[in-house]
DNA sequence: CGTGCCGGGTC
DNA sequence: GACCCGGCACG
């Protein structure tokens, strides 16, 4: 029922990822909100200007997600809580879509298909988030398999002392490639809400591969300690000026459509609807 | 040079 | 308040 709803269903191109674009991505998030799931597939890009707003958008509801939110253990306060969502969102963004990419070629040149006229091979991925029990550190096994699908990636992250902006969770993530099904597929979601998900895959037959990588090492290695040199400052977040890479409305919806921008943006005001 | 946006305007 | 813009700091 009420249990799992949709947040977006929507296209995307290379906006917030690398690589070939990005088309269809459906998400839903489950009733404890601790699980999240993107449903998208491949092709190539044609109308860059719409995908880049709709990979904004997938940004925006997925780093809204309570899924990519820090949970309230250590409260850095609000305005930090925001930004780092916000910037892990975007590196989850980017780092499913690549990963799911090099599999894709991978999987091509095993095959010897050339899959670029293939925009009906649906991927999916899951984002699960477990908060940290005192002890036990153990997560519950990896997600179930369901019949036509085939593992493509397990990633887990765990937070670790170095990782201060990462959220202080057990992290895995699992995207799948579906296939083998000819009629719509079903993605089982938590195994309490019973929310599911329905797309259709283009009957076809192919051998599973399976490949592993952990998400905590990029994520680390992209968020080094922060070099706080001397800053006078003594507040926790003094970062300075660092012009934050991220893509505001002048940049997502052009200059020519500036009646779509937020006001702050239209008003030469730091940008409200894509913070920091 | 394009972009983000602070400070400082006007109505 | 809403709205506009010069000018500067980034990359
Ligand atoms: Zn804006």
């Amino acid at each position: 029922s009420a249990a799992c709803r949709p947040e977006a269903t929507l296209r995307t191109g290379e906006g917030a990822t690398s690589g070939p674009g990005v088309a269809g991505v459906a998400m839903t998030t489950n009733a404890q909100r601790r699980l999240c799931v993107l449903l998208f597939s491949f092709r190539s890009p044609e109308s860059v200007e719409m995908d880049e707003i709709m990979a904004a958008m997938v940004l925006t509801s997925l780093s809204c997600s309570p899924v990519v939110q820090n949970p309230p253990q250590t409260d850095p306060g609000p305005g930090q809580t925001a930004f780092c969502s916000v910037k892990f969102a975007r590196f989850l963004l980017s780092f499913i879509f690549t990963m799911t990419c090099s599999y894709k070629k991978k999987f091509e040149v095993l095959s010897g298909s050339d899959q670029t006229q293939r925009e009906e091979d649906f991927y999916y991925a899951k984002i699960c988030c477990e908060t940290i029990e005192a002890g036990s550190g153990s997560a519950a096994g990896p997600a179930q398999q369901t019949p036509g699908q085939a593992s493509a990636a397990l990633l887990t992250h765990r937070p670790s002392p170095l990782s201060q902006s990462a959220p202080s969770s057990f992290w895995q993530i699992h995207t799948e490639h579906l296939y083998q099904a000819c009629s719509p597929v079903q993605v089982s979601m938590a195994p309490r809400s019973p929310c599911t998900v329905s797309a259709v895959v283009p009957p076809q037959m192919v051998k599973p591969r399976c490949r592993s990588v952990s998400v905590g090492e990029q994520w680390l290695q992209q968020n080094r300690l922060q070099p706080m040199s001397a800053s006078p400052s003594r507040n926790h977040c003094s970062f300075r000026k660092g012009r934050g890479e991220a893509k505001k409305c002048r940049k997502v919806y052009g200059v020519e459509r500036k009646d779509q921008w937020c006001t702050a943006c239209r008003w030469k005001k730091a940008c409200q609807r894509f913070p920091d």
